[in-house]
DNA sequence: CCTGCTGTGTAACATTTGTCACTAACCCGC
DNA sequence: GCGGGTTAGTGACAAATGTTACACAGCAGG
């Protein structure tokens, strides 16, 4: 499956990818945990999941998702390096069941910190307390953007927030998507994204081919 | 606009309230912060305004929305004693804009916690830190539901959940509710809400009146 | 070059939700 | 008991989204 952990270089990794971190804070991390890797495609997490760490994505993306009873996706925000997963720290803080369901968009590598160390780090290390407000701050606001999105906005002008974001995310105006996979992320169906993807070439803000979409806004 | 500042009482009003937090940090509580009245329908927070404090409920019940440009409502969830808005502990924390509104449903009391003494409550006072986590994993939790909701769920179904939550908070299976207030709440209109409640009194899952639905599933 | 698979286009239709227009029922103060 | 405001019911229609069914284009492998 593809799992790794590695014990060597983690110091060098937290160097690099959360350089807030005051250097005792790296140590004790770099001691007490391990990287792990993950396949593109691989869940990180599913959903009734218990955790006994926390994860701190090192290099990569990962997407999250929210999932219903009957298998449908609805996709909310994504990591990337320097990114915690919030719903990591308050299961694992809890003890409690993931309610949503983690999955590697590409080669991944992530830092596992036991729930064992969370009180002590919380309380020892002042990068650390503020590293975990602000993960709750953004993701509380990402959360927020979404739920805006749904209540207000009508399908074309949702379509046009997540390409903006997938743009963004890759750092590319060619995204290599189908329509499929926007309407799974969506939880719509491919019919109304080709329809609407159409109208929006017509309106010249994409141009479209097979596999790929080019933004022009 | 009834707003009156007391020092008085606060300890008596923390420890009923939060009786799990350590008595040190109620005498610190009680020394740095002070209550606020509300009126029923008195705003306590607005889209685009600063904190200087976050907000622990003390009495009453509070409202969280968030609002569009155009000042369309959704109602995400409800604020009781002994809750805290994790909205402004986020934003006292960054010194960042709102982006939602809340407002007392009732007369409210509300204990202003300044922000300049957030860091030292945090690091001092462990049932302080575990009061906040708890605040921010509930209120995300809160928040995921809400998402689960309008991306799976269809209006009746929403209908439904709307309902057994404001029977939960009201504790009452008759509620004083009229369509509009539902729909806005909703961000839908009257007559959909009206046609769909009239179903579900077919249905026998509820009994309407003016003014008022009864719960009887 | 044929074949089969995947991705896309599209028409027709169903369903859900929103809007408009109007009526009726109820409630309260005079 | 009479207006006037608020609340609710309803039919007709519009718009958005979802569904079904099928055609076709591009590409990869034999």
């Amino acid at each position: 499956m593809g799992i790794t952990i590695q014990h060597s270089g983690v110091q060098q990794l937290l160097e690099s990818r959360f350089g807030q971190f005051e250097p005792e804070l790296i140590n004790k991390l770099a001691e007490h945990c391990v990287v792990r890797d993950f396949d593109a495609d691989q869940q990180l997490m599913r959903p009734g999941q218990y955790f006994k760490s926390t994860m701190l994505i090192v290099e990569g993306g990962v997407k999250i998702y929210r999932e219903d009873q009957d298998g449908n996706e609805f996709f909310m925000y994504q990591l990337g390096p320097g990114d915690a997963c919030a719903l990591s720290m308050i299961c694992a803080t809890r003890k409690e069941q993931s309610q949503i369901s983690a999955k590697a968009i590409e080669p991944s590598k992530a830092l596992l910190v036991p729930i064992a160390l969370m009180d002590e780090l919380m309380t020892g290390y002042k990068t650390w307390y503020y590293f975990v407000l602000e993960t709750y701050r953004s993701r509380f606001e990402e959360l927020l953007e979404v739920v805006d999105n749904i209540a207000f906005k009508s399908m074309d002008e949702r379509i046009e927030f997540y390409l903006k974001n997938q743009r963004k995310l890759s750092r590319n105006d060619e995204l290599a998507l189908t329509h499929q996979q926007i309407a799974t992320d969506m939880n719509s169906s491919r019919e109304v994204i080709s329809r609407l993807l159409k109208k929006m070439e017509q309106r010249g803000m994409v141009r479209l081919g097979r596999n790929t979409i080019t933004t022009l806004f």
